[in-house]
RNA sequence: GGUCCCGUCGUCUAGUGGUCUAGGACACUUGGUUCUCAUCCAAGAGAUCACGGGUUCGACUCCCGUCGGGACCGCCA
């Protein structure tokens, strides 16, 4: 039987989820998934300065969001475990111990400063900046001595001076020159391992087979590659994605706006739209099929079909996508959905949530919809006492404010002979239309009628409007509008 | 600057030597459907396949070069 398939995200709690992390997890998911296979999450805390819990909460929130639940992970213990890297420094430490044996590692003794200053130097001279190598060849005895006298030193990795090449899962072979940056620092101390170090660690011991992550990671492929070969470790496979751009076609960031997951899914994205987004950018399935939900992109999905080029991150194209999974729903669940913005916007009160009432509301304007928060101000007129808007609004074309008052005479006057019993869209609809025939054209009476009852030059049909306001709501504002043109 | 990656409509992309006078989707324009908006339907505009040179009977597809864009060069991840 062959190996089971091991996929991970692993976010540094550093920030909220955003988009380009959302993406690279839901690769590894569908990856995994796929190849029905695992797929862990870990979170890479060793920067215990930037680390916040609040962000790590923050990132599996919304993580569990958008369907892409690990098996594996914080809150999810399997046998390779904690899945916290704060909680695993013995483990690195063991490790680190092993590389320092073997001569692979030394202590490095250069001040920051001085580092920083030779840096500087390097790059004035149009050379590309590397670390020189000053502290390896201290003898044992002298790093010994220096470390016992309190010297403060980081632990570097003797980088072999060598190229090295690999199978790149989406890009085919990469080659990098890996001595190039000279020797690396892969931790502060004993207990304080940095970032290329502990992922070599934790992968082998997590058993990851597959990594995949942005490509803005193959620099340091070539260097855990190497720690790997240092420390006896079996090689992985990798697969690096293209980046998710900002119109300006860089690295999508702050700079491009807020893009965390938790601003779109305050904005009412949904979950299936967002993930049949991000899984077709940067990817296709090779066919004109353009909605796939989680499980169809899990069926489909292959790395062999991922793009090399980044992809610019294009809003119009979510909102599509976001309006037709919307236009997919039952009403009752987008009532559900939309619900709570009417009740943040005041609208309504959180015990008076009737979601069959709201239902007949929300019918009228799923198809309108693009995101959940657009609904307050498409249907607000249904939840207030008085509609206030200019009185202009309600002339049509060329049309005088004698003619169109009149013409709203006729329809209060035709509206109000509707028996309550009979209030429904057919019979409202069957008595105004014949008379709106008569005017000029329609909307000689529509408009005005329409607008009367929801103050908006744009909305839903007035028929539709007038049937679920009621009968004494529609008589009263067609009244009101009346007024305003005397 | 060095290293690496990438390059088909505005955007996401199909295309693996001939079926491509380059297909789809979003966005855009126009027309149709009960006044408006949206949906839906139909149509349209939009790409000298970055450029130059090879290889080949034939290149968007293979090779080389050029140009352009990006990522990375931390005791962050």
């Amino acid at each position: 039987m062959a190996e089971q398939i091991r996929t991970r995200f692993a976010p540094s709690p550093t920030g909220a989820l955003h988009m380009g992390g959302a993406r690279t997890a839901l690769f590894n998911y569908l990856f995994a998934k796929q190849q029905k296979g695992v797929f862990v999450l870990r979170i890479e805390d060793t920067d215990k300065e930037r680390s916040k819990k609040e962000w790590e909460e923050d990132i599996l929130e919304h993580l569990s969001w958008l369907g892409l639940d690990w098996d594996e992970g914080p809150g999810k213990e399997g046998k390779y475990g904690p899945y916290r890297q704060s909680e695993r420094t013995e483990l690195y430490k063991k490790y680190l111990l092993q590389l320092l044996e073997q001569k692979q590692a030394y202590y490095c003794f250069c001040k920051p400063e001085d580092l920083e200053a030779q840096r500087q130097d390097q790059m004035s001279r149009g050379e590309a900046p590397r670390y020189l190598g000053t502290c390896r060849n201290l003898s044992q005895e002298e790093q010994e001595t220096r470390l016992k006298a309190g010297e403060s030193a980081v632990i570097r990795f003797m980088v072999p001076a060598k190229k090295v090449s690999f199978q790149d899962l989406v890009r085919g072979t990469v080659e990098f020159d890996a001595g190039l940056a000279g020797d690396m620092v892969v931790a502060k101390d004993l207990n304080t391992p940095l970032y290329n170090f502990t992922v070599v660690v934790d992968d082998h011991e997590m058993n990851i087979t597959h990594v995949i992550r942005g490509e803005d990671h193959i620099p340091n492929t070539p260097k855990q590659i190497l720690l790997q070969e240092a420390l006896g470790l079996p090689r992985l496979a990798y697969g690096h994605l293209p980046l998710l751009l900002g119109p300006d076609r860089t690295k999508l960031s702050k700079r491009h706006g807020d893009h965390s997951v938790a601003q779109f899914m305050q904005e009412g994205y949904l979950p299936e739209a967002i993930i049949n987004f991000l899984a077709l950018l940067g990817w296709n399935p090779g066919t004109e099929r353009e909605t796939f939900s989680l499980t169809e992109l899990a069926r489909e999905f292959s790395l062999e079909r991922v793009q090399k080029g980044g992809a610019i991150f294009n809003v119009s194209r979510l909102d599509w996508l976001n309006g037709w999974y919307i236009r997919q729903k039952s009403t009752e669940e987008v009532a559900e959905l939309c619900a709570p913005y009417l009740v943040d916007a005041g609208l309504l009160g959180e015990k008076e949530i009737d979601i069959q009432k709201l239902a007949k509301i929300v019918a009228l304007y799923r198809e309108r919809l693009k995101k959940l928060s657009e609904i307050v101000e498409l249907v607000d007129f249904f939840f207030v006492e008085k509609l206030s808007y200019d009185k202009d609004l309600l002339l049509w074309k060329d049309a005088t404010r004698e003619e169109i008052r009149s013409a709203l005479k006729k329809a209060e006057d035709i509206v109000r002979a509707i028996e309550e019993k009979d209030w429904n869209e057919e019979n409202i609809t069957k008595l105004l239309m014949p008379e709106a025939e008569k005017e000029k054209n329609r909307g000689y009476m529509l408009w005005p009628f329409r607008v009367a009852l929801c103050g908006k030059k744009a909305s839903a049909g007035p028929f539709e409007i007038a049937t679920v306001l009621g009968k004494q709501k529609t008589i009263s504002r067609v009244q009101e509008a009346e007024q305003l043109l005397i």
